[in-house]
DNA sequence: GCCCCATAAGTTCCTACGTACATAAGGGCG
DNA sequence: CGCCCTTATGTACGTAGGAACTTATGGGGC
């Protein structure tokens, strides 16, 4: 479960409410991809508070509705590190918000961590970049609906990969930057 | 229910198999950034028999098992066009998938309702562009676990936001570029 | 000659997640 | 004076969607 380790990842920064990580997930957050509302937020509060990974602390708000501060448990600590250190796997879709959670919250533990990661990902990148098991609706035009026009679907179908594959290659660069960078950092 | 006009958008082309439909999201759907498996696509199309937005005749396949090839109804070409021309509103989160799927099968119904859609989109982007109520958790460090390095906790995460909004600036460059073409094409 | 894998087309089962609502206190606004 | 917005934490309910399994056939490897 991806939320477990969103969760935990920040809470290894810093004590946080679920309003607070709520608050996170529609900031700075929203440009990860990812981002659930604030009753899973809650609701996997609780459940990791069960499994013993977090526990809280009420912290009494003047007038407002005290707010509960989380923290990481000795085995939640562990928990995060373990998954941090754990085989990363990428997700066929570049967009899917996988990676840049990986990154983020396990490449926060170190520069090693988040080398292996980048790495992983840009193989995959590079090596599935384009060869997709293509399955082109707009070939074979039946004139389903009087409204559509074959050639302007085709057109419009493209200018929508245009985009797709814009960001691919860019998101292929910066993977490529990243990389580099850090690898300097760790003298290699 | 974005998976219904997705469905309805493919089918408004040519007539498909559930396999598919299925087959088109794992490869030249999958730059769109979003993706169903397979159960949710025929639960979905069975949904969509029920309401009579589509209809199916089985289709027999020497040896293997029949297919059944779903087309849109009358009812299902209302429903589509009445969602393509349907106010949209753009997601806070730009890389949603919300974008590109309306663009794309709402785009391929005309050029003008591509415009509309890519307008509304761009004047989202650049309003909301930077203007997050922002909650940066690394601003604050309070020694959760020790493997984290406040420094270098920090530096992951400008990284990663880097990433997003390089994105967000290819985005707002295409969405201009796409406008301005379309423009042109529609002699505005 | 056997086994496994890919293609093809689904079904069963479970759960993560979202929408809408409740509570409660304070502050701004019209 | 009443109304809505913000902070803060939830509950109740419904549903979208994923993992794993099913069935059937043809092809490739050992």
């Amino acid at each position: 479960m991806l939320l477990d380790y969103v969760i935990l990842g920040v809470l290894a920064v810093r004590r946080l409410s679920g309003y607070d990580i709520s608050r996170w997930m529609d900031g700075s957050g929203r440009y990860i991809g990812y981002g659930v509302k604030s009753p899973q937020i809650y609701r996997k509060l609780t459940a990791l508070v069960d499994r013993g990974w977090v526990a809280f602390e009420v912290d009494p708000r003047e007038g407002r509705p005290d707010a509960k501060l989380y923290s990481l448990t000795e085995a939640g600590r562990q928990a995060l590190l373990e998954w941090a250190r754990s085989p990363y796997e990428p997700s066929p879709r570049p967009m899917d918000p996988d990676f840049k959670l990986r990154f983020l919250f396990a490449g926060q533990l170190g520069p090693e961590i988040a080398l292996a990661v980048v790495d992983t990902e840009l193989a995959y990148r590079i090596k599935h970049d384009g060869t997709s098991a293509d399955f082109p609706i707009t070939d074979v035009y039946e004139g389903q609906i009087p409204e559509l026009d074959p050639d302007w679907a085709r057109e419009v179908h493209i200018m929508a990969h245009e985009n797709g594959y814009a960001y691919a290659h860019s998101y292929i660069a910066w993977l490529q930057l990243t990389k580099a960078r850090l690898e300097r950092l760790l003298g290699r």
